[in-house]
RNA sequence: GUGGUUGUAGCUCAGCUGGUUAGAGCGCCUGAUUGUGGUUCAGGAGGUCGUGGGUUCGAAACCCAUCUUCCACCCCA
Protein backbone atom coordinates (compact mmCIF):
# COMPACT_ATOMS: atom_id res chain seq x y z
CA UNK A 1 0.00 0.00 0.00
CA UNK A 2 1.46 3.23 -1.38
CA UNK A 3 0.97 6.03 1.71
CA UNK A 4 -0.50 8.93 1.12
CA UNK A 5 -1.61 12.19 2.72
CA UNK A 6 -5.33 13.67 1.75
CA UNK A 7 -5.18 17.17 -0.83
CA UNK A 8 -5.16 20.52 1.00
CA UNK A 9 -3.73 18.50 4.31
CA UNK A 10 0.28 18.40 5.71
CA UNK A 11 2.16 16.71 8.09
CA UNK A 12 4.26 18.13 10.02
CA UNK A 13 7.98 17.78 10.99
CA UNK A 14 9.70 18.58 14.56
CA UNK A 15 10.65 21.42 13.11
CA UNK A 16 7.74 22.57 11.91
CA UNK A 17 6.16 22.09 15.03
CA UNK A 18 8.36 24.03 16.59
CA UNK A 19 8.11 26.85 14.76
CA UNK A 20 4.10 26.82 14.82
CA UNK A 21 4.28 26.49 18.09
CA UNK A 22 6.38 29.39 18.66
CA UNK A 23 3.53 31.33 16.71
CA UNK A 24 0.84 30.18 19.14
CA UNK A 25 3.00 30.47 22.25
CA UNK A 26 3.46 34.47 21.25
CA UNK A 27 -0.32 34.72 20.16
CA UNK A 28 -1.32 33.14 23.47
CA UNK A 29 1.30 35.31 25.26
CA UNK A 30 -0.76 38.27 24.56
CA UNK A 31 -4.34 37.19 24.43
CA UNK A 32 -3.58 35.88 28.24
CA UNK A 33 -2.14 39.40 29.09
CA UNK A 34 -4.87 40.90 28.06
CA UNK A 35 -7.30 38.43 30.18
CA UNK A 36 -8.80 36.31 27.52
CA UNK A 37 -9.45 32.95 28.67
CA UNK A 38 -8.59 29.79 26.69
CA UNK A 39 -11.73 27.44 25.45
CA UNK A 40 -12.07 24.35 23.44
CA UNK A 41 -14.82 22.96 21.33
CA UNK A 42 -15.45 19.67 19.49
CA UNK A 43 -13.87 19.41 15.70
CA UNK A 44 -17.52 17.83 14.82
CA UNK A 45 -20.54 19.91 15.47
CA UNK A 46 -24.35 18.94 14.44
CA UNK A 47 -24.59 20.19 10.72
CA UNK A 48 -27.39 21.91 11.90
CA UNK A 49 -25.87 24.17 13.72
CA UNK A 50 -23.14 24.98 10.91
CA UNK A 51 -25.47 24.95 7.98
CA UNK A 52 -27.01 28.06 6.83
CA UNK A 53 -24.71 30.00 8.82
CA UNK A 54 -21.61 30.87 5.83
CA UNK A 55 -23.87 31.52 3.00
CA UNK A 56 -24.76 28.98 0.03
CA UNK A 57 -20.80 28.68 -0.64
CA UNK A 58 -19.93 28.05 2.55
CA UNK A 59 -22.28 25.21 2.66
CA UNK A 60 -21.27 23.83 0.29
CA UNK A 61 -17.59 23.94 1.59
CA UNK A 62 -18.82 22.20 4.65
CA UNK A 63 -17.30 18.82 5.49
CA UNK A 64 -20.03 16.31 6.28
CA UNK A 65 -19.89 13.25 8.08
CA UNK A 66 -21.55 9.98 6.76
CA UNK A 67 -24.03 8.71 9.69
CA UNK A 68 -22.25 5.56 11.43
CA UNK A 69 -24.15 1.85 10.91
CA UNK A 70 -26.85 1.07 8.41
CA UNK A 71 -27.45 4.30 7.22
CA UNK A 72 -28.56 3.47 3.78
CA UNK A 73 -31.24 2.04 5.69
CA UNK A 74 -32.72 5.56 6.59
CA UNK A 75 -31.93 7.37 3.79
CA UNK A 76 -34.80 9.84 1.92
CA UNK A 77 -35.61 6.56 -0.36
CA UNK A 78 -37.24 9.51 -2.61
CA UNK A 79 -33.95 11.85 -2.92
CA UNK A 80 -31.63 8.60 -3.54
CA UNK A 81 -33.83 7.59 -6.10
CA UNK A 82 -34.16 11.09 -8.05
CA UNK A 83 -29.91 11.53 -6.84
CA UNK A 84 -31.01 14.65 -5.33
CA UNK A 85 -27.90 15.27 -2.81
CA UNK A 86 -28.85 18.28 -1.36
CA UNK A 87 -32.33 16.33 -0.36
CA UNK A 88 -30.58 13.05 0.63
CA UNK A 89 -27.89 14.61 2.52
CA UNK A 90 -30.14 15.12 6.04
CA UNK A 91 -30.95 11.97 5.87
CA UNK A 92 -27.53 10.31 5.77
CA UNK A 93 -25.54 13.00 7.90
CA UNK A 94 -26.20 14.52 10.65
CA UNK A 95 -22.25 15.73 11.46
CA UNK A 96 -20.04 18.13 10.05
CA UNK A 97 -16.37 19.20 10.76
CA UNK A 98 -16.47 22.99 11.85
CA UNK A 99 -15.70 25.43 9.38
CA UNK A 100 -14.79 27.97 11.99
CA UNK A 101 -14.44 28.92 14.95
CA UNK A 102 -16.67 31.70 15.47
CA UNK A 103 -19.58 29.65 15.26
CA UNK A 104 -19.28 27.13 17.39
CA UNK A 105 -18.32 29.96 20.03
CA UNK A 106 -21.77 31.00 19.75
CA UNK A 107 -23.06 27.87 20.05
CA UNK A 108 -20.93 27.43 23.27
CA UNK A 109 -21.98 30.79 24.23
CA UNK A 110 -25.40 30.03 24.63
CA UNK A 111 -25.01 26.74 25.94
CA UNK A 112 -23.33 28.17 28.97
CA UNK A 113 -24.26 31.25 29.37
CA UNK A 114 -25.06 30.62 32.81
CA UNK A 115 -21.64 29.35 34.14
CA UNK A 116 -19.71 32.56 32.15
CA UNK A 117 -19.70 36.26 33.14
CA UNK A 118 -19.95 38.86 30.62
CA UNK A 119 -18.08 40.47 28.91
CA UNK A 120 -16.87 36.70 28.24
CA UNK A 121 -13.08 37.41 26.52
CA UNK A 122 -12.29 33.98 24.91
CA UNK A 123 -9.37 32.43 22.84
CA UNK A 124 -9.45 29.45 20.72
CA UNK A 125 -6.70 28.21 19.03
CA UNK A 126 -7.82 24.71 16.73
CA UNK A 127 -8.16 23.44 13.07
CA UNK A 128 -11.10 24.11 11.14
CA UNK A 129 -11.50 22.39 7.75
CA UNK A 130 -13.23 23.91 5.01
CA UNK A 131 -13.70 21.74 1.86
CA UNK A 132 -11.91 24.25 -1.11
CA UNK A 133 -9.87 23.64 -4.02
CA UNK A 134 -6.48 23.94 -2.01
CA UNK A 135 -3.82 26.48 -3.28
CA UNK A 136 -0.99 27.99 -1.65
CA UNK A 137 -1.53 29.67 1.62
CA UNK A 138 -5.27 27.98 1.39
CA UNK A 139 -5.61 24.38 2.35
CA UNK A 140 -8.56 22.21 3.71
CA UNK A 141 -7.30 21.74 7.09
CA UNK A 142 -5.65 24.30 8.78
CA UNK A 143 -5.61 26.34 12.14
CA UNK A 144 -7.54 29.26 13.53
CA UNK A 145 -6.66 31.46 16.45
CA UNK A 146 -9.43 33.59 17.45
CA UNK A 147 -9.76 35.97 20.36
CA UNK A 148 -13.57 37.69 21.18
CA UNK A 149 -15.23 39.30 23.16
CA UNK A 150 -19.24 39.01 23.98
CA UNK A 151 -21.53 40.31 25.98
CA UNK A 152 -20.55 43.90 25.64
CA UNK A 153 -20.81 46.70 22.75
CA UNK A 154 -18.12 48.91 24.03
CA UNK A 155 -15.78 50.20 21.39
CA UNK A 156 -13.06 49.51 24.02
CA UNK A 157 -12.67 45.95 23.03
CA UNK A 158 -12.30 47.05 18.61
CA UNK A 159 -9.79 49.47 20.05
CA UNK A 160 -8.12 46.63 21.62
CA UNK A 161 -8.41 43.74 19.68
CA UNK A 162 -6.32 46.11 16.51
CA UNK A 163 -3.81 46.81 19.86
CA UNK A 164 -3.31 42.80 20.12
CA UNK A 165 -2.57 42.52 16.00
CA UNK A 166 -0.63 44.91 16.73
CA UNK A 167 1.41 43.87 19.35
CA UNK A 168 1.23 40.14 18.11
CA UNK A 169 2.78 41.11 14.79
CA UNK A 170 5.24 43.48 16.23
CA UNK A 171 6.50 40.30 18.37
CA UNK A 172 6.78 37.96 15.28
CA UNK A 173 9.00 40.94 13.87
CA UNK A 174 6.48 40.89 10.80
CA UNK A 175 5.53 44.61 9.30
CA UNK A 176 1.64 44.46 8.78
CA UNK A 177 -1.50 47.04 7.40
CA UNK A 178 -4.35 46.77 9.66
CA UNK A 179 -7.06 47.71 7.74
CA UNK A 180 -10.22 48.84 9.53
CA UNK A 181 -13.86 49.92 8.04
CA UNK A 182 -17.13 49.86 9.47
CA UNK A 183 -20.17 48.02 8.07
CA UNK A 184 -22.36 50.47 8.55
CA UNK A 185 -20.31 53.15 6.43
CA UNK A 186 -20.35 50.85 3.53
CA UNK A 187 -24.97 50.52 4.40
CA UNK A 188 -24.21 54.80 5.18
CA UNK A 189 -22.78 54.63 1.38
CA UNK A 190 -25.36 52.54 0.04
CA UNK A 191 -28.26 54.53 1.19
CA UNK A 192 -26.58 58.08 -0.06
CA UNK A 193 -26.81 56.59 -3.47
CA UNK A 194 -30.52 55.65 -3.03
CA UNK A 195 -29.42 51.84 -3.28
CA UNK A 196 -29.93 51.09 0.47
CA UNK A 197 -31.27 47.34 -0.23
CA UNK A 198 -28.92 46.46 -2.60
CA UNK A 199 -25.54 47.30 -0.28
CA UNK A 200 -24.59 43.84 -0.04
CA UNK A 201 -24.11 43.76 -3.67
CA UNK A 202 -22.42 46.77 -3.76
CA UNK A 203 -20.19 45.81 -0.85
CA UNK A 204 -19.34 42.86 -2.65
CA UNK A 205 -18.22 44.47 -5.88
CA UNK A 206 -16.17 47.32 -4.26
CA UNK A 207 -14.56 44.45 -2.71
CA UNK A 208 -12.79 44.24 -5.48
CA UNK A 209 -11.64 47.34 -6.39
CA UNK A 210 -7.58 46.67 -6.23
CA UNK A 211 -8.29 43.18 -7.85
CA UNK A 212 -10.38 44.48 -11.02
CA UNK A 213 -10.43 48.23 -11.12
CA UNK A 214 -12.70 51.03 -11.20
CA UNK A 215 -14.12 49.98 -14.39
CA UNK A 216 -14.31 46.67 -13.72
CA UNK A 217 -16.57 47.44 -10.02
CA UNK A 218 -18.50 49.56 -12.62
CA UNK A 219 -19.30 46.62 -14.85
CA UNK A 220 -20.14 44.98 -11.86
CA UNK A 221 -22.43 47.05 -10.26
CA UNK A 222 -23.93 47.97 -13.59
CA UNK A 223 -24.89 44.26 -14.08
CA UNK A 224 -26.57 44.32 -10.43
CA UNK A 225 -28.97 46.98 -12.05
CA UNK A 226 -27.75 49.76 -10.16
CA UNK A 227 -27.75 52.81 -12.13
CA UNK A 228 -24.96 54.89 -13.27
CA UNK A 229 -26.61 57.78 -11.39
CA UNK A 230 -25.90 55.99 -7.86
CA UNK A 231 -22.35 54.27 -9.13
CA UNK A 232 -21.30 57.91 -10.02
CA UNK A 233 -22.22 58.77 -5.87
CA UNK A 234 -20.58 55.70 -4.44
CA UNK A 235 -17.51 56.60 -6.25
CA UNK A 236 -17.61 60.13 -5.31
CA UNK A 237 -17.86 58.91 -1.63
CA UNK A 238 -15.19 56.23 -1.71
CA UNK A 239 -12.71 58.91 -2.80
CA UNK A 240 -12.51 60.20 1.13
CA UNK A 241 -9.36 58.93 2.66
CA UNK A 242 -10.40 60.44 5.80
CA UNK A 243 -12.70 59.45 8.23
CA UNK A 244 -13.96 63.16 9.24
CA UNK A 245 -14.57 64.02 5.78
CA UNK A 246 -17.05 61.78 5.37
CA UNK A 247 -20.26 63.21 5.14
CA UNK A 248 -23.43 61.50 5.67
CA UNK A 249 -27.48 62.32 5.36
CA UNK A 250 -28.36 58.89 6.52
CA UNK A 251 -28.22 58.07 10.25
CA UNK A 252 -26.84 54.51 9.40
CA UNK A 253 -23.47 56.17 7.62
CA UNK A 254 -23.31 58.72 10.50
CA UNK A 255 -22.97 55.84 13.21
CA UNK A 256 -20.16 54.19 11.21
CA UNK A 257 -18.14 57.24 11.21
CA UNK A 258 -18.92 58.27 14.95
CA UNK A 259 -18.02 54.37 15.66
CA UNK A 260 -14.58 54.73 13.86
CA UNK A 261 -13.83 57.72 15.37
CA UNK A 262 -14.24 56.74 18.89
CA UNK A 263 -12.25 53.57 18.42
CA UNK A 264 -9.27 55.72 17.36
CA UNK A 265 -9.85 57.98 20.19
CA UNK A 266 -9.08 55.20 22.63
CA UNK A 267 -6.09 54.43 20.32
CA UNK A 268 -4.88 57.07 20.67
CA UNK A 269 -4.25 56.22 24.07
CA UNK A 270 -1.65 53.77 23.07
CA UNK A 271 1.42 53.85 20.36
CA UNK A 272 1.43 51.78 17.94
CA UNK A 273 4.00 49.66 15.97
CA UNK A 274 2.14 49.24 12.54
CA UNK A 275 -0.06 51.34 10.22
CA UNK A 276 -4.44 51.33 11.20
CA UNK A 277 -5.58 52.27 7.43
CA UNK A 278 -8.90 53.59 6.86
CA UNK A 279 -9.92 51.66 3.67
CA UNK A 280 -13.59 52.13 2.64
CA UNK A 281 -13.24 49.22 -0.08
CA UNK A 282 -12.90 47.02 3.07
CA UNK A 283 -15.73 44.39 2.97
CA UNK A 284 -14.51 41.25 4.19
CA UNK A 285 -17.35 38.13 3.24
CA UNK A 286 -19.11 36.76 6.68
CA UNK A 287 -22.51 37.41 6.57
CA UNK A 288 -22.26 38.27 9.97
CA UNK A 289 -20.63 41.32 10.53
CA UNK A 290 -22.65 44.31 11.33
CA UNK A 291 -20.24 47.01 12.49
CA UNK A 292 -16.39 47.27 12.43
CA UNK A 293 -13.92 44.96 10.30
CA UNK A 294 -10.76 44.22 10.26
CA UNK A 295 -8.35 42.99 7.87
CA UNK A 296 -4.35 41.93 8.91
CA UNK A 297 -2.04 41.61 5.64
CA UNK A 298 1.79 41.35 5.68
CA UNK A 299 3.44 44.65 3.90
CA UNK A 300 6.57 42.27 3.09
CA UNK A 301 4.98 39.45 1.51
CA UNK A 302 2.40 38.98 -1.67
CA UNK A 303 -0.59 36.26 0.78
CA UNK A 304 -3.54 36.99 1.24
CA UNK A 305 -5.00 38.50 4.52
CA UNK A 306 -3.59 36.84 7.29
CA UNK A 307 -6.30 37.78 9.54
CA UNK A 308 -9.79 39.69 10.07
CA UNK A 309 -12.63 40.09 12.06
CA UNK A 310 -14.87 41.85 12.95
CA UNK A 311 -18.20 42.99 15.38
CA UNK A 312 -21.33 40.82 15.22
CA UNK A 313 -24.18 42.34 16.45
CA UNK A 314 -26.43 39.17 16.64
CA UNK A 315 -24.26 35.96 16.64
CA UNK A 316 -25.98 34.08 18.87
CA UNK A 317 -29.55 35.36 18.15
CA UNK A 318 -29.94 31.83 15.50
CA UNK A 319 -29.21 29.96 18.96
CA UNK A 320 -32.15 31.89 20.56
CA UNK A 321 -30.15 34.17 22.60
CA UNK A 322 -31.24 37.82 22.27
CA UNK A 323 -28.70 41.02 22.19
CA UNK A 324 -25.50 39.63 22.26
CA UNK A 325 -23.12 42.03 20.61
CA UNK A 326 -19.53 40.36 19.93
CA UNK A 327 -16.56 41.22 18.44
CA UNK A 328 -13.26 39.04 17.52
CA UNK A 329 -10.64 38.40 15.40
CA UNK A 330 -9.10 35.64 13.89
CA UNK A 331 -4.85 34.67 12.90
CA UNK A 332 -4.39 32.82 10.20
CA UNK A 333 -1.41 30.81 11.62
CA UNK A 334 -0.60 28.39 8.35
CA UNK A 335 -0.45 31.86 6.79
CA UNK A 336 1.48 33.45 9.11
CA UNK A 337 4.42 30.41 9.45
CA UNK A 338 4.78 30.78 5.35
CA UNK A 339 5.10 34.40 5.24
CA UNK A 340 7.58 34.20 8.03
CA UNK A 341 8.97 31.06 6.64
CA UNK A 342 9.77 33.14 3.22
CA UNK A 343 10.88 36.17 5.32
CA UNK A 344 13.43 34.01 7.46
CA UNK A 345 11.77 35.83 10.67
CA UNK A 346 11.97 32.40 13.22
CA UNK A 347 14.53 32.53 15.34
CA UNK A 348 17.05 30.39 15.66
CA UNK A 349 16.81 29.06 19.00
CA UNK A 350 13.13 27.91 18.45
CA UNK A 351 14.10 24.78 17.08
CA UNK A 352 16.46 23.62 19.35
CA UNK A 353 15.91 20.93 21.69
CA UNK A 354 18.71 18.76 23.39
CA UNK A 355 21.32 21.29 24.13
CA UNK A 356 24.01 17.74 24.01
CA UNK A 357 24.47 14.59 23.42
CA UNK A 358 27.07 12.14 25.24
CA UNK A 359 28.59 9.92 22.93
CA UNK A 360 30.93 6.77 24.01
CA UNK A 361 33.87 5.02 22.75
CA UNK A 362 32.65 0.91 24.05
CA UNK A 363 29.94 -0.61 26.13
CA UNK A 364 31.20 0.18 29.29
CA UNK A 365 31.78 3.90 28.95
CA UNK A 366 28.07 4.12 27.51
CA UNK A 367 26.93 2.80 30.63
CA UNK A 368 29.07 5.79 32.26
CA UNK A 369 27.48 8.06 29.93
CA UNK A 370 23.75 7.07 30.65
CA UNK A 371 25.01 8.24 34.51
CA UNK A 372 25.91 11.36 33.90
CA UNK A 373 23.44 11.95 31.36
CA UNK A 374 20.78 11.85 34.68
CA UNK A 375 23.36 13.92 35.86
CA UNK A 376 22.56 16.90 33.58
CA UNK A 377 18.75 15.73 33.49
CA UNK A 378 18.53 16.62 37.16
CA UNK A 379 20.03 20.02 36.87
CA UNK A 380 17.26 20.70 33.72
CA UNK A 381 19.61 20.20 31.36
CA UNK A 382 17.93 18.64 27.58
CA UNK A 383 20.02 15.27 27.19
CA UNK A 384 20.76 12.48 24.87
CA UNK A 385 23.01 9.25 24.92
CA UNK A 386 23.84 8.06 22.08
CA UNK A 387 22.56 4.35 21.91
CA UNK A 388 25.62 2.58 20.61
CA UNK A 389 29.07 2.83 20.83
CA UNK A 390 29.41 3.54 16.64
CA UNK A 391 31.93 5.05 15.44
CA UNK A 392 32.99 8.54 16.14
CA UNK A 393 32.37 9.68 13.38
CA UNK A 394 29.23 8.28 12.67
CA UNK A 395 28.10 9.91 16.39
CA UNK A 396 29.13 13.32 15.59
CA UNK A 397 27.62 13.42 12.18
CA UNK A 398 24.29 12.26 13.95
CA UNK A 399 24.69 15.23 16.61
CA UNK A 400 26.01 17.56 13.54
CA UNK A 401 22.69 16.55 11.48
CA UNK A 402 20.46 17.28 14.38
CA UNK A 403 21.85 20.73 15.15
CA UNK A 404 22.61 19.29 18.94
CA UNK A 405 24.81 22.63 19.88
CA UNK A 406 27.25 20.64 22.27
CA UNK A 407 28.48 16.76 22.75
CA UNK A 408 30.42 14.96 25.15
CA UNK A 409 32.72 12.35 24.25
CA UNK A 410 33.42 9.53 26.98
CA UNK A 411 36.09 6.95 27.08
CA UNK A 412 37.95 5.32 28.99
CA UNK A 413 39.93 8.35 30.58
CA UNK A 414 37.27 10.21 31.03
CA UNK A 415 35.44 7.64 32.96
CA UNK A 416 38.92 7.05 35.23
CA UNK A 417 39.07 11.23 35.27
CA UNK A 418 36.01 12.35 35.82
CA UNK A 419 37.26 15.11 33.22
CA UNK A 420 35.10 15.35 30.47
CA UNK A 421 35.17 16.72 26.55
CA UNK A 422 32.54 19.32 26.15
CA UNK A 423 32.53 20.18 22.60
CA UNK A 424 30.51 22.98 20.76
CA UNK A 425 29.71 21.93 17.70
CA UNK A 426 29.44 25.43 15.77
CA UNK A 427 33.13 26.40 16.98
CA UNK A 428 34.89 23.27 17.31
CA UNK A 429 36.07 24.15 20.29
CA UNK A 430 36.85 21.69 23.13
CA UNK A 431 37.14 21.78 26.71
CA UNK A 432 38.08 19.23 29.81
CA UNK A 433 35.84 20.48 32.57
CA UNK A 434 34.05 18.14 35.58
CA UNK A 435 30.44 17.48 35.84
CA UNK A 436 29.71 20.25 37.77
CA UNK A 437 31.46 23.01 35.48
CA UNK A 438 29.81 20.99 32.57
CA UNK A 439 26.43 21.50 34.27
CA UNK A 440 27.33 25.67 35.10
CA UNK A 441 28.57 25.50 30.95
CA UNK A 442 25.27 24.31 29.90
CA UNK A 443 23.04 26.60 31.64
CA UNK A 444 24.41 29.62 31.00
C1' G B 1 -18.04 24.05 -8.07
C1' U B 2 -15.81 26.21 -13.28
C1' G B 3 -11.34 26.76 -16.44
C1' G B 4 -6.21 25.76 -16.72
C1' U B 5 -1.51 23.54 -14.86
C1' U B 6 1.86 19.88 -12.64
C1' G B 7 3.65 14.82 -11.37
C1' U B 8 10.58 11.14 -13.66
C1' A B 9 15.92 8.78 -7.64
C1' G B 10 15.17 11.20 -0.70
C1' C B 11 15.24 16.70 -2.92
C1' U B 12 15.58 20.14 -7.37
C1' C B 13 15.13 19.04 -12.23
C1' A B 14 16.90 17.17 -17.61
C1' G B 15 15.13 13.42 -20.92
C1' C B 16 14.60 16.09 -28.78
C1' U B 17 8.85 15.11 -33.46
C1' G B 18 7.33 7.67 -29.66
C1' G B 19 13.02 3.83 -30.76
C1' U B 20 18.31 -0.25 -27.07
C1' U B 21 20.27 -0.61 -20.53
C1' A B 22 15.94 6.55 -18.07
C1' G B 23 20.33 10.85 -16.61
C1' A B 24 22.59 15.26 -13.75
C1' G B 25 23.37 18.18 -9.35
C1' C B 26 22.51 17.91 -4.29
C1' G B 27 21.54 14.37 -0.44
C1' C B 28 22.42 9.19 1.36
C1' C B 29 25.88 4.82 2.35
C1' U B 30 31.17 2.95 2.50
C1' G B 31 36.31 4.02 2.59
C1' A B 32 40.82 7.41 2.71
C1' U B 33 40.73 9.06 8.75
C1' U B 34 40.52 2.02 14.40
C1' G B 35 39.37 8.95 20.09
C1' U B 36 35.99 13.74 16.91
C1' G B 37 31.02 16.34 12.67
C1' G B 38 31.09 20.45 8.77
C1' U B 39 35.88 20.70 3.82
C1' U B 40 38.28 17.44 0.13
C1' C B 41 39.04 12.82 -2.70
C1' A B 42 37.60 7.70 -4.29
C1' G B 43 33.82 4.15 -4.68
C1' G B 44 28.61 2.52 -4.06
C1' A B 45 23.34 2.02 -3.39
C1' G B 46 18.81 4.00 -4.92
C1' G B 47 13.53 4.74 -10.12
C1' U B 48 6.17 0.26 -10.31
C1' C B 49 8.62 7.37 -14.92
C1' G B 50 1.65 9.54 -9.73
C1' U B 51 -2.12 5.41 -10.50
C1' G B 52 -5.40 2.50 -13.81
C1' G B 53 -6.75 1.56 -18.71
C1' G B 54 -6.00 2.32 -24.13
C1' U B 55 -3.28 3.29 -29.09
C1' U B 56 1.40 1.05 -31.15
C1' C B 57 6.00 -3.82 -33.42
C1' G B 58 7.62 -0.45 -29.44
C1' A B 59 5.15 4.59 -24.50
C1' A B 60 8.41 8.43 -19.39
C1' A B 61 6.70 10.74 -24.10
C1' C B 62 0.36 10.03 -27.61
C1' C B 63 -5.21 9.32 -25.93
C1' C B 64 -8.96 8.54 -21.82
C1' A B 65 -10.04 8.21 -16.65
C1' U B 66 -8.49 9.11 -11.72
C1' C B 67 -5.48 11.11 -7.76
C1' U B 68 -2.09 15.06 -6.62
C1' U B 69 0.38 20.13 -7.12
C1' C B 70 0.06 24.99 -8.32
C1' C B 71 -2.78 29.09 -10.78
C1' A B 72 -7.23 32.04 -12.19
C1' C B 73 -12.48 32.51 -10.90
C1' C B 74 -15.71 31.96 -6.58
C1' C B 75 -14.73 32.49 -1.71
C1' C B 76 -11.50 32.98 2.16
C1' A B 77 -7.24 32.36 6.89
Amino acid sequence: MKPQILKGTRDFLPQQVYKRNYIFDTIKEVFQKYGYLPIETPVMEHLSTLTGKYGEEGDKLLFKLLNNGDFLSKADEEALANKDSKKLLPSISKRGLRYDLTVPFARFVVMHQNEISFPFKRYQIQPVWRADRPQKGRYQEFYQCDVDVVGSDSLIYEAELIQIYDEVFTKLGLNVTIKVNNRKILKGIAEEANIGDQWVDMTVAIDKLDKIGEDGVKKELLSKGISADSISKIFALLETNNVEELNFTNEEGRKGKEELLKIHEYLDQSKLKNEVKFDMTLARGLGYYTGFIVEVSANDAIMGSIGGGGRYDDLTGVFGMRDMSGVGISFGAARIYDVMEELALFPKEITESTKVILLSFDEDCLIHSTKVANQLREAGISTEVYPSAAKMKKQMKYANDRSIPYVMVIGSDEVDSGLYKLKQMETGDQQELDISEIIQNLMS
